[in-house]
DNA sequence: TTTGGAATGGCAATCGATTGCCTGAATTTA
DNA sequence: TAAATTCAGGCAATCGATTGCCATTCCAAA
């Protein structure tokens, strides 16, 4: 049995005796046909289950109805999430998700970019890798005119439409939280300082400290510690200081702070009491470890819808080219047992 | 500053007065140009940064170099590990990913499908919703000649390529684990049987308990058990039993069995001395609860780069209609102290 | 009655890349 | 030397949908 042959909009028209451009226009919706004409053609095109072709759509078109997305990791549980929103609200504007992961890598993530465009997508939405410094690759995206839209890790000096955590804020609360629950040495495993996040989450924790008329400690912050190993491993360092800290904010993820909290069982070192411990991400572990980990939820399904719709806003207002937005969402605090010291 | 135009076929070929046909075959690297010619056209395309224009060569050639995929949520740790997988096999050929989330709706997956049919993806690889019983959304893609590839979840009276776990294998094993630790009441959650992955763990179950000639105890036996809440539900039913049961295995989720270990914990009741408690899926989180749970592992990751590698083993060898291949991957059983009864 | 416009439809070009077929030239074989 | 191949390039159609422009009809306003 041979595939039967795909319906075009000329086999409509042969069959009404008109041009397959009035059946283009009528299948459009355009006024530029008879209404009478218009619903015979809809009505025809049902018959014969006619499906535009979409390729050759796009190509007469210039666009594609498909967004790009640009994630270090699928399998991050923010990043899918993110992903899940996004899916969520583009699905319903008929709209297509095209999905690429950078690993982390430069390299990668330029290819990604690169792929994107070749397939005209009409917006690329991206999470930088921790690896990209430079970046011209993004600046092409707008130079050729496809809409950028950057979250959570964005590069700041780009003027694009940003949807972001408010990090500082966030961290702030977090330190500040710790702070009034009794801990007096807190000390911060922060992430690579080239991702904006990172920074962010380091000044909060800066600003919460002085706040409260805390020093900084040097030896308290440790750089780059930002998965469960190396999380561990600053966790060791630190619990062996002649004087440790009281309380660790791994505010580079809920991993690290897992990290922390296994150091801190080996070492038999209580949690909350000992030792607080605070995380960011609000993983769905975080909620099972015992015990539980004080963390920052960043609504993340959220943000994905958030950064749909955003899109889908501008293309409307699309004459209008206002200062690019950045729209900020505030993470929450959600306070477990690891921190919750004073009874 | 305009958005320059983009460089194609025809501005090569009138710079090199020659005509697009030829640019075109120097591109494809067809044996039909002369070799100089050939490596002017590359070293020309090259100057100008000519890309091809990827909608004009879809429509001409009547595919994309694109996937779908359709899975019933994309943040699901088994499901976003097995698109990782795929997509790192994919890029490396310079295929496209297109995901889309069904949410277990069949109305949205048959939607879905629709849409990617629209998009001429050359294959589309689906897990299929909890609620599609009826196949004929899937039978049409098999019938317009679009590669099928079925995952985890399949349809089984569909002759397509199927790339599975060995539930049942795996489900027998654990059962036996749990036999082998001196548990002698054990439940069962199932989950929707109408989802073959279901039915093979439940079997797995049986052959088991009949393997070492334990008698099935219906009221042990509790369906549609397959979130952490209904798993929880299931096991306060269980344990307020005349006879509870001295050991659970979810075999729907490890979601389900973290549900049976919050109710342990509640009742006071000791795991694994009093209770033994198995998953299913591996989830991160198996490892960090108190008691860590034994659980399966399905290799996700895995799964999905065999998904791809199949697809492009499939194209090569496109002629030969051997019986549609299944390829079914052993899960390993992982056992942790939830289970480990002995000493 | 004439003119102006609105409504409706057709024509043909366009979006770029691909490819079957044809042609002329170069090369090989008989 | 003539016939047969091979090689390399060009021509034009094709993949379907879209749209600017032109043509016709019909009705209303002058």
């Amino acid at each position: 049995m041979k595939t039967k042959k795909r319906i075009t909009i000329y086999d409509i028209a042969e069959k009404l005796n008109i041009t397959a451009s009035s059946v283009s226009r009528a299948l459009n919706n355009s006024n530029h046909v008879n209404e009478a004409t218009k619903n015979l053609v809809l009505k025809t095109a049902a018959e014969l289950n006619y499906k535009r072709n979409v390729l050759a759509s796009n190509l007469r078109m210039g666009k594609t109805k498909t967004i790009g997305v640009v994630v270090p990791r699928i399998n991050q549980n923010f990043f899918s999430n993110v992903i899940a929103g996004i899916e969520d609200a583009t699905y319903q504007k008929g709209y297509n998700l095209i999905i690429c992961q950078s690993n982390e890598s430069r390299d990668k993530e330029i290819k990604c970019i690169n792929t994107l465009m070749n397939q005209h997508v009409d917006c690329i939405v991206i999470s930088v890798s921790v690896e990209s410094d430079d970046h011209t690759h993004l600046k092409n995206v707008i130079d050729q005119g496809v809409q950028l839209i950057q979250f959570d890790r964005v590069a700041e000096e780009l003027e694009t439409l940003k949807v972001i955590n408010d990090n500082e804020q966030a961290s702030m609360e977090a330190v500040t939280h710790l702070i009034e629950q009794g801990y007096k040495r807190i000390a911060l495993l922060e992430g690579p300082q080239n991702l904006n996040i990172f920074r962010q989450r380091k000044i909060g924790y800066l600003n919460a400290l002085e706040k409260f008329n805390l020093p900084v400690i040097n030896e308290l912050v440790i750089e780059n510690a930002w998965t469960k190993e190396l999380g561990a491993a600053a966790t060791r360092k630190l619990l062996s200081l002649p004087e440790p800290p009281d309380a660790i904010f791994a505010s580079t993820s809920d991993f690290s702070a897992l990290g922390v909290l296994d150091v801190a069982h080996a070492m038999h070192i209580k949690v909350p009491s000992e030792l607080g411990i605070l995380g960011y991400a609000n993983e769905p572990f975080t909620e099972i470890t015992t015990p539980s980990i004080t963390t920052i939820d960043q609504f993340s399904v959220n943000m994905g819808k958030t950064i749909a719709n955003l899109y889908f806003e501008e293309m409307e207002n699309h004459e209008v080219a206002v200062t690019p937005k950045v729209i900020s969402i505030k993470p929450q605090l959600i306070i477990r047992a690891s921190t919750r010291k004073k009874k």
